[in-house]
DNA sequence: ATGGTAGACCTTCTA
């Protein structure tokens, strides 16, 4: 069982590539971010005819989220719990029904920049939302893959210049200190377990050529339940993807599990 | 100290 998550930095600026990408990595089931339209306009048929179901929880102009699966997908949640007037589209989860049944998220969390503001504490808000939730899903003890664009460097080696991101939201203390919080309730880091490679970016920014000086940070996880993690075979950033015409600025991450 | 690029979309916001 291939699973992966991608942030493409909207799906139609970005069709010919993610379609390319699918074709050559066949992933069974696979998240997307930042789709950057509505339900209505999200190309659907594209990935049906490439045998994928298909969820959509889509938004206007910024944010949504997206499940492809070439199994079916059943018990369709649309947003973290307590959402509190939050209308963000940033979190679509679903059982993927292949013939060992596992639960699959696609999330993007908040950027939070710039700290001090509240969008710094609407980053941490819905991490904690995340938390809860996560914790929620651990008590059924069933196979779980968080999958999506944490938008947060867990560590110094994360990063090809820590010392730049120091101001950054995504390398604050509070920022990889929730991350680390859902990560002790009993998640596993796929790519970190596997033995990351160095330099295992996942984000490169579209400034000063970040990706041929390869100043990236790491920051799209797929985080495994105990059930999950077992069954890890491999995890790979497709960093090659972000070096294509017309790339969205992060690059496909894909794990294989013995599901 | 702040601009660089990309995408959506209407002029500026988000990243």
């Amino acid at each position: 069982m291939k699973i992966a998550t991608w942030n493409v930095n909207s799906i139609n600026a970005r069709l010919e590539n993610v379609v390319a990408w699918l074709r050559e990595a066949e992933p069974d089931v696979v998240g997307f971010q930042e789709l950057k339209c509505p339900d209505e306009k999200f190309p659907r048929e594209a990935f049906e005819s490439l045998g994928y179901n298909v969820e959509v929880h889509g938004q206007k102009s910024y944010n949504g989220v997206a499940i492809l699966s070439k199994f079916p997908l059943e018990d369709v949640r649309r947003g973290l719990p307590e959402a509190d007037g939050d209308d963000h589209a940033r979190y679509l989860e679903a059982v993927v029904a292949a013939p060992s049944p596992f639960r699959f998220a696609s999330l993007y969390l908040p950027n939070g920049n710039p700290i001090g503001t509240e969008k710094f504490a609407y980053k941490l808000k819905w991490m904690a939302r995340l938390y809860h939730h996560a914790a929620d899903l651990l008590a059924l003890e069933e196979p779980v893959a968080l999958c999506g664009d944490y938008n947060v460097i867990p560590e110094p080696e994360d990063a090809d210049k820590p010392e730049s991101w120091t101001p950054d939201a995504l390398f604050q203390p509070e920022s990889r200190a929730a991350w680390r919080a859902i990560k002790w309730l009993g998640y596993t880091d796929a790519q970190a377990e596997v033995g990351r490679e160095p330099h295992g970016y996942t984000f490169w920014d579209y400034f000063r050529n970040a990706y041929e000086r390869d100043h990236g940070i790491r920051i799209d996880h797929i985080m495994l339940s105990p059930q999950a993690a077992d069954r890890l075979r491999a995890c790979e950033v497709h960093r090659h993807v972000r070096g294509r015409d017309k790339p969205s600025d992060h690059a496909p991450v894909m794990a294989e599990l013995d599901l």
